[in-house]
RNA sequence: CGGCGUGUAGCGCAGCCUGGUAGCGCACUUCCUUCGGGAGGAAGGGGUCGGAGGUUCGAAUCCUCUCACGCCGACCA
């Protein structure tokens, strides 16, 4: 293609609502253009490389076996209505009617829809297993869009459902979908890790997402240096960690004025921050002992509230108390509180438990217990798993200690179960005849923000560096000073031809551009390879290469070129 | 959804406090020079100052309402 047939819009300036560097380089490189929040049209260059993903998913997944359809984006009510979930979703789901005043939505998923489906199409256990797969829009009226197409309302994903009669059916076509995917993001050239992720509340046996990882990743992953355990850090487990010390310490009473958070506690009054404990009031289920709970938190942890609000005691979703309500039932406020005569079902933390000389608040405003000590000045409360895990903790597997990284979730596979066919009643006939409720398991990838998270993780200070797989184009051809010099244009025209005979994808800079200009332009739309001609190497029979990546250029005879890229781009 | 903030040319911004009829840089058009790392000069085009109402002789500027966008938080099959 020619530059000057490309709307290539790019920008010299960073637009100011643009937060994190894959969304900057994006509207720079003129990839996309915002409509209105959470929604954005893709240009041509960057259509390009959302092409480029989606076939490389496309062909994995038939080569996994799936089959493609194509299913509508707005979906009627009485589906989501007859699973449950049209009053569960929430605002999340943009509802409409239509002109008879039927309600109808923009599918955020498709569980129903292919689920309906295939009630309806299958009707023996001989057609099974089966996978069906699309590539289509998604909608998801999010609270807060941001990060342009890395969360956006409006999004491509890549999403399947299979079907079995049984769970080791199931549990065969999930580690299939996990090496596919594996295949997927190592042929897109991405750094990523599979981890062990939470089912949610759509409950099912096991779940694995896939992150990129990239330091703007908005979840944390923790993984072991000693073994291939890896999980999102909101399930990954915290061991307790060494035994509890004897006492070496007399408990006090000591003013604390100005102290209410750990932090002032650390710095006037010289507490070691793991010799303090956090108490955070929430609220609890009816079969908690009291109205409130507390839970007890190292000072320098933090509460994982995934975990809290799977303790029976614990009133699920989470909620926090409000100040006014601690103040009633405990008597001091959120800045001096503690587990000493706390009148209060209490519940600690692992690492809580084998705490002994730590500090924490006296339930009296002002005033902190010193050198206080389990069994001795408290009975120990309860213990459970609180906190989210930190560098350094061992792994919950048992091998080697985990490591903490940020990753962009790009894909998701879990097992549904029977959550949608029992719902809809969709089953098939058994070798006896018998009806039988199918097992479902389901596969996402987000396919836009996997263009997003590429660019997070394969940028440098110029602009985009794509991987060799979904770059745009694979060759910039650049002409220096074509429009005075004939020969350049004759070479470059040749040149041309013969890469794209070739079969190279190139983009031919015939724009009437200074070179700088040019450079510019192509280091920031981020092709991985830079083919330059000028009159000084028409003279010497070479021109320059310059891969993306490569500090300097270097010449390669005229003649071998085809050879050379040939092993460069292999 | 709560807290905070911002809306002035395609993009980045100034002007607003202290009302007097809109400006800078980039981009765009034409010409001259330059021509291998985002050139220099000259001349241009483009804005109902987010919208509505109000105060005033006069509003981008002050007041009220409203809409949009963004940041932090909460939320996220």
């Amino acid at each position: 293609m020619r530059t000057s047939k490309l709307l290539l819009s790019t920008l010299k300036e960073t637009p100011s609502d643009a937060e994190i560097i894959s969304h900057q380089l994006m509207l720079r490189a003129g990839m996309i253009r915002k409509l209105a929040a959470g929604l954005y049209t893709w240009l041509p260059l960057g259509l390009k490389v959302l092409h480029k993903v989606e076939a490389i998913v496309r062909e994995e997944m038939d080569k996994a076996g799936a089959q493609e359809v194509l299913m509508p984006v707005v979906q009627p009510a009485e589906l989501w209505q007859e699973s449950g979930r049209w009053d569960q979703m929430g605002a999340e789901m943009l509802r409409m009617h239509d002109r008879h005043s039927r309600d109808f939505c923009l599918g955020p998923t498709h569980e129903e829809v292919i689920t309906d489906l295939i009630r309806n199409e299958v009707q023996s256990y001989k057609q099974l297993p089966a996978n069906f797969y699309q590539i289509q829009t998604k909608f998801r009226d999010e609270r807060r869009p941001r990060f342009g197409v890395m969360r956006a309302r409006e999004f491509l994903m890549k999403d399947a459902y299979s079907f079995h009669t049984d769970q080791a059916s199931l549990d065969e076509t999930y580690e299939a979908m996990y090496q596919a995917y594996s295949r997927i993001f190592t042929r897109l050239g991405l750094d990523f890790r599979a981890v062990l992720a939470d089912t949610g509340a759509i409950g099912g046996s096991s779940s694995h997402e896939f992150h990129v990882l990239a330091s703007s990743g908005e979840d944390a992953i923790a993984f072991s240096d000693n073994s291939d355990y890896a999980a999102n850090v909101e399930l990954a487990e915290a061991l307790a960690v060494g035994e509890r010390a004897a006492p070496s310490q007399e408990m006090e009473l000591v003013d604390t004025p100005n102290a209410k958070t750990i932090a002032d506690l650390v710095e006037q009054h010289g507490q070691p921050i793991e010799k303090t404990i956090k108490t955070l009031i929430v609220h609890g289920s009816e079969v908690a002992e009291s109205k409130l709970v507390a839970l007890l938190v190292r000072g320098d942890h933090e509460l994982n509230e995934l975990k809290a609000e799977k303790l029976p005691a614990i009133e699920s979703p989470l909620r926090m108390a409000t100040e006014e309500e601690i103040r009633e039932a405990v008597g001091a406020g959120p800045g001096s509180l503690g587990p000493v005569k706390l009148p209060i079902h209490c519940i600690a933390d692992r690492s809580v438990a084998v705490m002994s000389d730590f500090s924490a608040g006296a339930n009296v405003d002002g005033k902190h217990y010193f050198g206080i000590n389990w069994e001795r000045d408290l009975p120990l409360p309860p213990v459970a798993d609180l906190r989210n895990v930190v560098e350094g903790d061992p792994s919950p597997d048992g091998h080697g200690h985990l490591e903490i990284k940020r990753g962009v979730e790009v894909g998701h596979i879990f097992q549904l179960g029977q959550k949608y066919s029992e719902a809809m009643s969709a089953g098939v006939l058994d070798e006896n005849g018998k009806n039988i409720t199918m097992t479902m398991g389901c596969y996402g990838i987000g396919v836009s923000r996997v263009v997003a998270a590429a660019i997070e993780q394969n940028h440098d200070d110029k602009g985009i560096i794509w991987p060799d797989a979904i770059a745009p184009f694979q060759i910039a051809l650049l002409p220096m000073n074509m429009h005075k010099s004939e020969r350049v244009r004759e070479e470059s025209e040749k040149l041309y031809e013969e890469l794209t005979a070739a079969g190279y994808s190139v983009l031919f800079d015939d724009r009437k551009e200074r070179a700088g200009v040019m450079f510019a332009d192509m280091e920031l739309i981020g092709i991985p390879h830079r083919v330059v001609v000028g009159d000084k190497g028409i003279d010497k029979g070479v021109v320059e290469y310059k891969g993306r990546r490569d500090e300097s250029n270097q010449d390669v005879a005229r003649d071998s070129l085809l050879e050379f890229l040939n092993t460069k781009l292999a």
